[in-house]
Parts: C-alpha cells; sequence; structure tokens
DNA sequence: CTTACTGTACCGTCTGGACGGTCTTGTCAA
DNA sequence: TTGACAAGACCGTCCAGACGGTACAGTAAG
C-alpha cells in the first residue's frame, strides 16, 4: 500500500458500499457511484479500469479488513481468551453494526459469481485455523456455523432477534467456546 | 391452486430456478428464462405478465413448500421429537440436497430487496413460534442460528464443511435442542 | 368461441465502456 | 527563479448492446 496524493480510491469504495446499501444491490451502476463519490465517470473509470475491478477491490479491501482486526484481536485480545472466543468476539462487533455493511457481496455476486472465491477461500482458511487450534471440535462447529447464522442475518437485515436475545446468544457461545 | 391443464407455471419456474444457478443470478434475464423453459418469451409474458411477478411466484413456492414440509414434519416426524428437534431435522436435510436450490434469491435481491420482505415475515413466524414451544431459550438461540448458518453456507455454495463435520454437528445440535 | 400459447417485430431505457479533452502537480534545465 | 514539459488525475460526451416490456397476427386444441 503505497502513499498516494488523493483518497478517491477510498471515497469511490466507500460511495459503492453506500450506494449498495441505499438503493439496492441490483441499482450499483457506475454512474450512481461515480456521482455518490463527488466524481466523474471518467474518474471513477481511471481508478477502476472496470466494474469487475471495482468489485474485486471491494471483496479485497473487506477480506484484509476483517483479517486485520482478526489479528489484532488475537494478540491483543482478553489474556486466556481461546482463538475461537476471541473470534466470535469479534464476529459479534462485527455484527452489532448499524450499517450492514457488506449489501455489496449481493450486486458482486449478480455480477459474477466466481467473485465468492476469494471471499470462500478466506472463510475456509480461518475455519481450518480454528480448526487446528481448538480442541472440542462439537463446539467450534457449533459456534462457528451459528456466527455464519449471525452474519447471514446481518446481511439479510433480519432482525428477529431482539438485543437482548443476542446478547444471551454471544454469551452462550462464549461459554461453549471454553 | 386450481387445476391446470398445462404445467407450464411450474416449469417456467423450475427453469428460472436453473438459469439462476447455472449461469449466475445476475443473468436471469427473461430471454433466458424462457428458452430454457422451451417457451416463448409470449408465452412467458403470458403466464407472469412481468418480471415482479415472477420473482414474487418464486417466493411464494419456495416458502410455500417449506411451510408444507414443516407441517408434515412435525406431524409425522419422530415421536416425542421436540417442534425444535424437527426444525433442526429438515433444515438440515433440506441443506443436504445438492441443488443449492434458492440461487435465485439473489437475483430477486438485485431486482428490488423488498422481495425479501415475506421471506423475512415468514421466518419471524416460524422463530416466534418455536419459542413459544421451546422452554430453553440458550438452547433455541444456539440451534437456530447454526441452522440459519448452515442455509447461509449452502445458499452461497460453501462447501467448508466435510461430511461427517455436518452429521456431527446436527447431531450436535439435535442433543441441545431435547 | 375461448384458452393457451407461438413468433416476430419493435420501442424506450439503462449501462458499461471508449475516447478525447482539461486541469493540476512535480521535475528539471537554463 | 522561472519556464517548459511530461505524467497523473479527472471531466463530459457518445455509443453499442442488452434488457424489460408491448403489440399483434397466427394457431392448435377442446
Amino acid at each position: 500500500m503505497k502513499a498516494r496524493r488523493t483518497n478517491s480510491r477510498e471515497k469511490i469504495l466507500a460511495a459503492a458500499a453506500d450506494v449498495a446499501r441505499e438503493t439496492g444491490p441490483g441499482s450499483l451502476s457506475l454512474d450512481a457511484v461515480a456521482s455518490r463519490a463527488g466524481v466523474s465517470k471518467g474518474g471513477l473509470l481511471y481508478n477502476f479500469p472496470t466494474k469487475a475491478k471495482l468489485m474485486q477491490a471491494l471483496v479485497e479491501d473487506y477480506l484484509s479488513a476483517f483479517q486485520q482486526a482478526l489479528e489484532a484481536a488475537r494478540t491483543n485480545g482478553v489474556s486466556g481468551e481461546s482463538p475461537l472466543a476471541a473470534y466470535i468476539r469479534l464476529s459479534a462487533e462485527h455484527a452489532e453494526e448499524s450499517k450492514p455493511s457488506a449489501t455489496w457481496i449481493f450486486s458482486a455476486i449478480a455480477e459474477d459469481p466466481d467473485f465468492l472465491t476469494p471471499i470462500k477461500s478466506f472463510r475456509r482458511q480461518v475455519f481450518e485455523r480454528l480448526k487446528q487450534e481448538t480442541p472440542n471440535l462439537k463446539a467450534l462447529l457449533v459456534c462457528y456455523l451459528a456466527i455464519e447464522g449471525l452474519r447471514s442475518m446481518n446481511l439479510f437485515g433480519s432482525d428477529i432477534l431482539s438485543a437482548d436475545e443476542r446478547r444471551l446468544l454471544i454469551s452462550t457461545l462464549l461459554e461453549i467456546a471454553e
């Protein structure tokens, strides 16, 4: 990541995420993103020569951000906390954010399902690592899947769980994880 | 559901699901569905006067099929089985099917996110009902979310769980549910 | 005569992308 | 210090193609 004079790139990525969330994943057009980012279409295409590149950047940014947060949570987390517990805690916090954060994934899938492959392989890596670090396979499976369910509900904007229920769920998962 | 001379309607719905799964959710065009269903575009629009109606039908069919299966599992299920256990078992079987079954949901979301509302309210109903029938709230939360996670992984075509792991997960959930 | 289509031709809109032009910034010789 | 100049960052316009949807004439079955 080299230093850049302009921050157009970040502005554009943020704008893309906003547009996808607000006007629906199907309406993620280059024009919409450009005007939202306060950039002309030409400028947008200068930064991301094709729509696919934009999507790709969205995915990569998302993944690397999560990875960094995960690494930080592992090292700076509560002492004596298992890696699985750290994963649960981080994911829960992430799902607690008001913005659904990743609606753009739907746009990417609609554009081309292959955009999922990097995400899938990333997930697989995380899971395999957790599997090596967690003695209790049953606990891992239940917790990992439940977190995946939480992620899914957040992604789809489902709100069938109350805040209390979410808290209870997380604390239960943390119990199971230890 | 009145008796129909023709089965074009079902053929078209199946074709739409197939197209979404095979050529990607973004390529679900009326032309593609028509040719896949072995029907002219005129014929397609005769059955579903607009693309939105097609999506709506897809959603409604999907939901009513699940509801029927759920009702059947409740009454004809293993005797002494709790409603939560029945729900787990049914969802697990459903997720076991080779075809991802519901990729078309992505098309629907891309078309108009509002197509999610009937699905969301259906899920909410199911959850509320389970909540009344299940004494152990913790168990319900963990199991329901884990199933949701399974559903999500199936939807996204993720295969990070081996068949053995899936089986272990389900049996663990069933233990928790009782 | 109605139902359930087929087939074709067509329209308006939207979108990704190409292209040429413009403004800004940094560099370097004189 | 200044002026020429090249590269980087961005603007605005245009266009071909795809898509949803309409219109309509024809037809085979019951």
